[in-house]
RNA sequence: GCCGCAGUGGUGGAAUGGUAGACACGAAGGACUUAAAAUCCUUUGAACAGAAAUGUUCGUGCGGGUUCAAGUCCCGCCUGCGGUACCA
């Protein structure tokens, strides 16, 4: 019987199905292992070939840890709520729940076939009501929590509310909007409005004026993930500056803390740096400037305390609060026409168009180390969300604050020996300082430092970390996503106690999005409370209901708990994470945000989610072209076609087969080809290729389905992985298949003859035992290290030299199956149960490999002279070292490539190199 | 600009400082076959020499260096990819 991977993976995929093979419960007596991927939207295209790599990957891992005696848990699910699935249900004129029911249905009916080990009872949605109901959960123990920077963590907001009765602000160190002091009298004498908007300044989960990035296209703010160069990451839509009311989540108290976990994680440099630079901790200098003639100072934030003695000019940002206070009526009338044009412009015409602006305020501050006067100018390339919104320029020693002074004829003073600033500034950090009074004569960085203790002595201002990293904005004024438990009562929002989650998403017929922001939950038929108080109309964010199902997976259907203390103790956090890196400043910072908030509360055993993380890379398309001849319907093929004018013409690579074109599927393809003539070469059509992303325009993506259906999923896994490192980003490209494929045949007919399996009993020889051992010894090692294209090579190898043993004993094969069983389940299975065994491959354990059968009884040395190998030698494999010297040097070989020449030098390394140096 | 990663045959890609190109694809030749498919065998980095076995030289983006020995380590470039950016 030939290899029928068909009718093998249908009945293996039932039979794990039908046993709940791959169901798994807590088991104290057996360690446990955490194996995750990102789970996936489910898009309205469906998956295509790229999506799985990951997903196999992770799959062999957790089919290996299993074999090793770990308790797995392995488990999938949807990321269903938010933007791509309400895109979708837009464009296709259709209700979201039911294109994402559609959309789920058809993505598991692609992952079903190419046999994942997942334990599907522990499936969740995000968009279900028993899934949603601990993301509002999660929601109203934010609310409830401010964060204390004294103890670093965060607290119940009733011991804030307890201290402000107390004491008032003064011993209050939390992480806040806006500084506020007030005193315990003063707390008392406020009235509930007023209490309730102090201690949302404090709250970890609040509602403010926020100024937020609006796309007016989707409808709905975004997040600074979200956007990159001023369009929406998807759907590429203008993204224009608003100031709305908004909740937002205090993601920026954990700053510090997000930044310090990344040292004990095991995750790639590349993807660390990324997170570090995205919450971009700067230790710089607050400093005090005062307004000349008025009662007004301010502070600037600086990283280049050295360089005050360069200032020559102060810069607010058009936003900030002083530029109103400051302007002198002479130039209120330029500096409001000033505040207007920003105002017009969008964020990505600023960005586009990067030419100076800016208005003279008719202000002078002075500079508190030389006293003197320095005019104050406002301009757009100061940023009010950062620092203090305001920033002394040193034009010698800044490009930026150089281009505006050149702009604008300000005065250019150097405090750094030898720079030449007549072209560009000089930005660097080192050098000796000129021109600066007590500093001069210091380097760069002991000036740094000297300002600071200056600065601190004198009551100039202090010593400052600031961050990038900005709080999360939490609504979106969408219908498809999670409901905030919160009504507003006297316009106060409070939350709903836990009794009464989840608050559903009610039905409505108009969920459309509106250009101007009104969220569509404003439709809904009484979408308040039993006493009549409104709900909030937006909803949450698509990041909501991913920053927790991680903890959510361990316990699913606990309706008590997010996660039960039991199932948390023992399954702890996550032991391996696969997904992409575009995950890198979203999900993977909000999810180790949610996470520490709930580690803080006492509500989980482990702060960091991710122990390790590895990015998968992304699989790109490989298009195929045709060549048409200009104005005719004649293609020619790739090597001819520079004979004539063509036009390339992307032709779907699905009739395409090692790039020769199947000429009747051509024709079919599309009506416009059907009389087409072709120029073939050697018989052949022969197309082009480039690599582009995979997408439908292109032609170019292919379905894993159609993979599994002409080649079955254990060639489809196989192949995944051999394509190259799992981390790389590569093209997908059939041609290589047929030989994974071939491998597989030349496996089950090596053992399987006729209608049955053909082993014997006889034990394996010493060389079947070393080449069987050298397998395990490298699959092993390839999968700890996730090196799986090595590993299958290993597997070739292996089957290679066992055929040319004509080795097709049971003991070989029992061995192999096991090995190869993570790779390829189901012929592994199959073959495994014509062995004899009546339970699952899961039952049974990973080999060790015994060293023993590895040694040689002879050692190959090669013999290299002056460093370049001339010859190879066996020597027996326990000779010394100065055994193996004098043998080698007076072999007749050497002597007669020496030729009498003297020897200088000879190093012997040990079962590797004898090098002579003459 | 800054940060990170990479550059090896016709192709995808292997190589704890120790025989570069494993394994696979493709290609060429051969076997089986009426033929094709499938399968199997041989060759396959380049150049030169040789009837042949084989030998010689050159070869991992470029230029230097360390070393008996460098794809691998160090210094200086070039190119490509990814991230990020008026962040003071």
């Amino acid at each position: 019987m030939d290899y029928n991977f068909r009718e093998i993976e249908r009945k293996w995929q039932s039979y794990w199905k039908d046993n709940s093979t791959y169901k798994v419960d807590i088991d104290k007596s057996k360690p446990k292992c955490y194996v995750l991927d990102m789970f996936p939207y489910p898009s309205g295209a469906g998956l295509h070939v790229g999506h799985p790599l990951g997903y196999i990957a992770s799959d062999i891992y957790s089919r290996y840890k299993r074999l090793c005696g770990f308790n797995v848990l392995h488990p999938m699910g949807y990321d269903s709520y938010g933007l791509p699935a309400e895109q979708y249900a837009i464009q296709t004129g259709q209700h979201p729940a039911v294109t994402t029911t559609k959309n789920i249905n058809r993505y598991r009916e692609q992952l079903d076939k190419i046999g994942f080990c997942y334990d599907w009872s522990r499936e969740v949605r995000t968009c279900d009501p028993t899934y949603y109901k601990w993301t509002q959960w999660a929601f109203v123990q934010m609310f409830n929590s401010y964060y204390d920077n004294d103890c670093d963590k965060a607290k119940p907001i009733s011991e804030l509310i307890a201290k402000f009765a107390k004491e008032g602000s003064a011993s209050v160190h939390a992480a806040c909007s806006e500084e506020l002091n007030f005193s315990a009298a003063e707390w008392a004498a406020m009235d509930e409005k007023k209490q309730q908007s102090v201690l949302m300044n404090y709250r970890i989960a609040y509602l403010a004026d926020t100024k937020v990035n609006f796309c007016p296209k989707l409808g709905c703010v975004l997040a600074n993930d979200e956007i990159s160069e001023g369009l929406s990451i998807r759907g590429g839509y203008p993204v224009e500056q608003r100031v709305m009311r908004q909740w937002s989540l205090r993601v920026s108290a954990y700053a510090q803390r997000l930044l310090d976990g990344l040292d004990r994680l095991d995750w790639t440099d590349s993807l660390k740096e990324t997170q570090r630079n995205w919450i971009g901790r700067s230790e710089g200098t607050e400093m005090r400037f005062k307004i000349k003639d008025k009662d007004i100072d301010f502070e600037i934030f600086t990283t280049r305390a050295d360089t005050i003695f360069g200032v020559t000019f102060m810069v607010l940002a058009p936003e900030s609060a002083y530029v109103d206070m400051v302007t002198t009526p002479e130039q209120r009338a330029a500096v409001d026409e000033y505040l207007a044009a920003v105002k017009r412009r969008t964020e990505r015409e600023r960005l586009a168009d990067r030419r100076v602006t800016g208005v003279f305020s008719g202000a002078y501050a002075i500079n508190p180390l030389t006293g003197k006067e320095i005019p104050v100018w406002i301009s757009d390339y100061v940023l009010s969300g950062y620092g203090t919104g305001a920033i002394m320029a040193v034009p010698a020693h800044d490009s930026r604050d150089y281009a505006f002074a050149k702009h604008f004829n300000l005065p250019i003073i150097p405090v750094i020996e030898g720079c030449d600033v007549s072209e560009q500034s000089f930005d660097a950090k080192d050098g000796i300082m000129t021109n600066s009074g007590f500093l001069n004569g210091m380097t760069v960085k002991e000036a740094i430092a000297a300002t600071k203790v200056y600065v601190k002595e004198h009551n100039l201002g202090r010593v400052k970390v600031n961050y990038r990293l900005r709080d999360a904005i939490f609504s979106r004024q969408r219908y498809w996503g999670e409901p905030f438990p919160v009504y507003y009562k006297d316009g106060i929002p409070h939350v709903l106690d836990e009794k009464s989650l989840p608050l559903e998403l009610p039905e409505i017929e108009n969920f459309l999005p509106t250009a101007s922001g009104e969220p569509p939950l404003g439709h809904a038929k009484n979408w308040c409370t039993k006493e009549g108080y409104p709900f909030e109309l937006n909803t949450m964010p698509g990041f909501a209901g991913s920053s927790a199902y991680f903890l959510r997976y361990m316990d699913p259907h606990n309706d008590n708990a997010l996660v039960s203390r039991e199932a948390n103790d023992y399954w702890q956090n996550v032991d391996l994470y696969l997904g992409g890196t575009e995950h890198a400043t979203g999900h993977l910072i909000y999810s180790r945000f949610w996470n520490k908030f709930l580690y803080d509360l006492g509500l989980i055993c482990q702060d960091e989610p991710f122990k390790k993380l590895i990015n998968q890379g992304m699989i790109q398309g490989r298009s195929n072209f045709v060549y048409r001849i200009k104005d005719t319907n004649t293609f020619v093929s790739l090597n001819l076609k520079d004979q004539y004018e063509v036009t390339p013409i992307h032709v779907d690579v699905n009739i395409v087969s090692n790039d020769v074109l199947d000429i009747e599927a051509f024709k079919n393809w599309m009506p416009d080809f059907k009389n087409a003539e072709f120029i073939l070469e050697d018989g052949k059509y022969i197309c082009g290729w480039a690599v582009e992303k995979m997408s439908k325009s292109m032609f170019n993506v292919v379905n894993p389905d159609v993979i599994v259906e002409k080649y079955g999923a254990d060639t489809l896994r196989l192949y995944e992985m051999f394509l190259g490192p799992l981390e790389a980003s590569k093209p997908w490209d059939t041609n290589g298949i047929d030989g994974v494929h071939r491998f597989l045949k030349k496996f089950w007919a090596m053992f399987y003859d006729k209608d049955q399996l053909n082993v014997s009993d006889a034990p394996l020889t010493a060389e079947e035992l070393k080449s069987v051992h050298k397998l395990i010894k490298k699959v092993t090692a390839d999968v700890e290290s996730f090196s799986f294209n090595t590993s299958v090579a290993a597997f070739m190898i292996c089957l290679n030299e066992l055929s040319a043993l004509k080795c097709n004993k049971k003991a070989a094969l029992e061995t192999l199956c096991i090995l190869l069983a993570p790779f390829a389940p189901h012929i592994s299975e199959e073959l495994y149960h014509e062995l004899g065994h009546n339970t699952t491959i899961c039952d049974a354990q990973w080999p060790k490999y015994d060293e023993q059968y590895l040694k040689e009884s002879n050692c190959k040395y090669a013999i290299s002279f002056n460093g370049k190998v001339k010859n190879t030698m066996e020597l027996p494999i326990d000779m010394s070292k100065e055994d193996v010297e004098k043998t080698v040097v007076s072999s007749e070989t050497v002597t007669k490539i020496l030729a009498g020449k003297p020897i200088k030098k000879v190093i012997v390394v040990p079962g590797k190199i004898v090098n002579i140096v003459f």
